[in-house]
DNA sequence: TTATTATATGACCACATGGTCATATTGTCA
DNA sequence: TGACAATATGACCATGTGGTCATATAATAA
């Protein structure tokens, strides 16, 4: 955790710190962000920044749990609504909620995409003891569920479709951004419910 | 493309340099690669590294260049028998084959995969130059072909199952990897097919 | 005012990086 | 043997890194 005298600081000197580290963490792996740059960035001498942060580390962690408590907020509104929809509904909910997060929240959805990338272990696993990932055996969850309500074959491999599931969901994510990372909200929308239809359809119905 | 004087080097010491640069290259990013690593790990001076590489860029292509042929010459055995099969049999091939590339070549399919992960962009497009993607189409060709002869229903989203196809393809890998990344190769082979099996059997008959 | 504590600051450190270059060694012809 | 080219080599360079620390400044309390 950040020292106490980065708490302490004027909020529009904190936001500073937080949104050039966020830019550099996002861009680069934890060992290729530079101190220096974030220092430069934010008008910081190097010496504050010790005076704030135990290390490089220290602050990667922060950032990271940042994004990470961001995301869960975004989702558990939508959690709560949960029980009342078949898995279909749950699915697509899931599904448009992580494309509205990555269009919400860009930076805070790059700096996961560039978690997900990360070769570091000692920075990988210090973040993910502040977050448990929770959202894998989320999807188990609800497919054990939905199973059990009938909604969904028995033979179906739960460990497979969760996997697909997951998979499917990043990939949505990377794949939205790409097309339609800086276009008009209008067309969209529209296109972002057709392809996610698209794709559900094919793992209710099958493709035959 | 390396000098001359590296293809002139004995065969052992050539090999010797090659491993240690895959091995560094398949566990750190293009930029966090050390050539100093590289050095002393084949036991070559670094005045030597320039003798026979223009720079870490000509090193850093070539290696990847290594991979993407043999993984080309992998496949293309498999793909000459591609026209007598049915869409799922061909999918149950590649996802297959894309396995067993993984187990006989892990250091290639590290260096893959480190290479899906690389931030720099000079990197990135240096060897994207050198072997183009094909995966993409490929799963595009085969799903236009199979709606042709009326094997799946036409209504199906070419691209959206085409994404789909594509990250379950590597999301099957990363896992397999890391499950029997290890272990005997016994009950392995029997666990891949059913796994596999039961993914394509979501994908052909749906979930309901 | 003075004494004490919390911050701010940038010069500095040891180390690693990619890359260079003058020099030494070897191989190959005549 | 001598001459010329191909290689081998490691000291060296400028630059960047994460991190430290003595000192200067500001804030607070008596």
């Amino acid at each position: 955790m950040p020292k106490e005298t980065f708490f302490n600081l004027p909020d529009d000197k904190r936001n500073l710190i937080i949104s050039a580290a966020i830019e550099e963490f996002s861009g680069a792996s934890y060992n290729e962000a530079s101190i220096n740059q974030i220092c430069s960035k934010s008008k910081i001498p190097k010496g504050s920044f010790y005076q704030y942060f135990e290390d490089k580390l220290d602050l990667y962690v922060y950032i990271m749990s940042l994004a990470i408590k961001e995301k869960i907020k975004f989702f558990s509104s939508a959690l709560t609504e949960f029980n009342t929809l078949t898995l279909m509904e749950q699915i697509r909910l899931l599904f448009l909620k992580g494309i509205e997060f990555s269009r919400e929240y860009p930076q805070y959805a790059a700096l996961g995409e560039q978690f997900t990338k990360e070769n570091d272990e000692m920075a990988k696993s210090e973040v993910l003891k502040e977050g448990t990932k929770q959202s894998e055996t989320l999807f188990s969850q609800m497919i054990n569920n939905a199973k059990a309500k009938g909604e969904i074959n028995k033979d179906v491999d739960t460990l497979a479709l969760s996997l697909l599931l997951q998979s499917l969901n990043s990939a949505i994510n990377n794949y939205m951004q790409d097309k339609y990372g800086n276009s008009n909200y209008e067309t969209y929308q529209e296109d972002v419910n057709n392809f996610v239809d698209s794709l559900l359809n094919i793992i209710f119905n099958g493709i035959k």
